[in-house]
DNA sequence: ACCTGAACACCGTTCAAGT
DNA sequence: ACCTGAACACCGTTCAAGT
């Protein structure tokens, strides 16, 4: 009631955040390709067009939404650890921001150079790199190319197929397990026994941190200070 | 005249082999978006419809692509050299196949496992890790981490904007190099200081090198023996 | 066997109006 | 300022025919 002016202006449900919120709702039960402008606005009960005062176009709408991703990112303060000790923390920070959405991590990659947490992140990972001994274009290589194979993990955890229902999900894991258990042993004897691994869900906590041990020791390996 | 059966039944050029090339060609020129059942058909002088004679439905056409891709790896004959000798040579393989076509690249990865040239290097691939002392399980998830992170490389690499002409690509590469080298030195400094080496196309053997030594060196840091 | 034609249920987006 | 409605140029795909 004693609403001042911007009280009373308030929007009734249609600003950009809750469209992200759809958008990565949206994404995350039935992948990017389901993310439509007219679906989108459909959930907010408002005509496609509404969209477009919030939004020049579509892929404005998925930066946005690679935004919240990356705002999401919890850097890690800087201290005086070995900096392979302090890479491993801001991979693993980057990577946990990923995770809950593996169905957008890719939209990140463009975007990391394009907004403040990406830059945030960025300028550490060149830091870091910088106290390892790499040259800085060196490390500007390294660094993106790191980046993206950690992108590239949580887009295709064993688990990202993309599609609707959780039991779905699981009916093709299952016969996608079925069909290289059943390659000929002759050719294929190791990706015959490695059937369960490539396929399960299960122990993804090994498979990220793994994936992070991998990272961290191929940057090590390089560096020119170990 | 003296023609066989087979010779009078050949087509007039709709076989499923150049409805590839043709995509290929599109998607090398203005990206995978733009691969399109209807385009393919118009290129060919044919209804849309024409193609799902050759392919069930889309996807099987860009599962077709995919292989097309995998069946170009050069796989290296194994030999007696270090396990991460022969290792650098099957990524390098991989790379060589994948880079031709950053556009493509990433359909590759979905298709590894059930593609004949896909699961053999896949079972290389495995093997070395095993002769590294890698249980089998690590082996799996290490595996298929490196094939992910050099199909990112591929698909990332500085100049992967999947434009059309070369010159808007250049036009928005220099866009791109200017904005990085005017942001804030005081928060970013080393971001603005790479801006030159994170937006060129020159010396992509060097990106491509590095990629390899440090997937390499990760797999060594990693592995049980040495 | 191979291709066509018309139709359906979707897209993103422009333009001109409405309030 | 914010939203609507109709329209346009695209999609993939089904179905029934044509030869």
């Amino acid at each position: 009631m004693v609403g001042t002016r911007k009280a009373a202006t308030v929007h009734r449900g249609l600003d950009p955040d809750r469209i992200v919120d759809s958008a990565l709702a949206v994404a995350d039960a039935d992948g990017l390709g389901a993310v439509t402008i007219r679906r989108l606005a459909q959930q907010h009960d408002v005509t496609p067009m509404a969209l477009y005062r919030h939004f020049r176009d579509k892929e404005e709408l998925l930066d946005a939404v690679a935004d919240r991703l990356l705002g999401e990112i919890a850097l890690p303060e800087p201290d005086g650890r070995p900096w392979h000790e302090q890479m491993r923390d801001l991979l693993a920070a980057f990577l946990a921001a990923l995770r809950p959405h593996p169905n957008v991590a890719q939209l990140t990659l463009d975007r990391i150079l394009t907004s403040v947490p990406g830059l945030m992140l960025a300028e550490r990972t060149l830091t870091l790199l910088d106290i390892a001994g790499y040259a800085p274009d060196q490390a500007a290589r390294i660094g993106r190319q790191v980046l993206c194979a950690l992108v590239g993990m949580v887009s295709n955890e064993p688990g990202a197929g993309q599609h609707g229902d959780p039991e779905e999900r699981d009916d093709a894991l299952h016969a996608e397990r079925a069909t290289l258990a059943a390659l000929p042993p002759r050719r294929f004897p190791r990706v015959a026994a490695a059937a369960e691994a490539l396929t399960t869900t299960d122990r993804q906590d090994d498979y990220y941190r793994l994936g992070l041990d991998l990272a961290v020791a191929g940057l090590r390996g390089v560096a020119p200070r170990s």
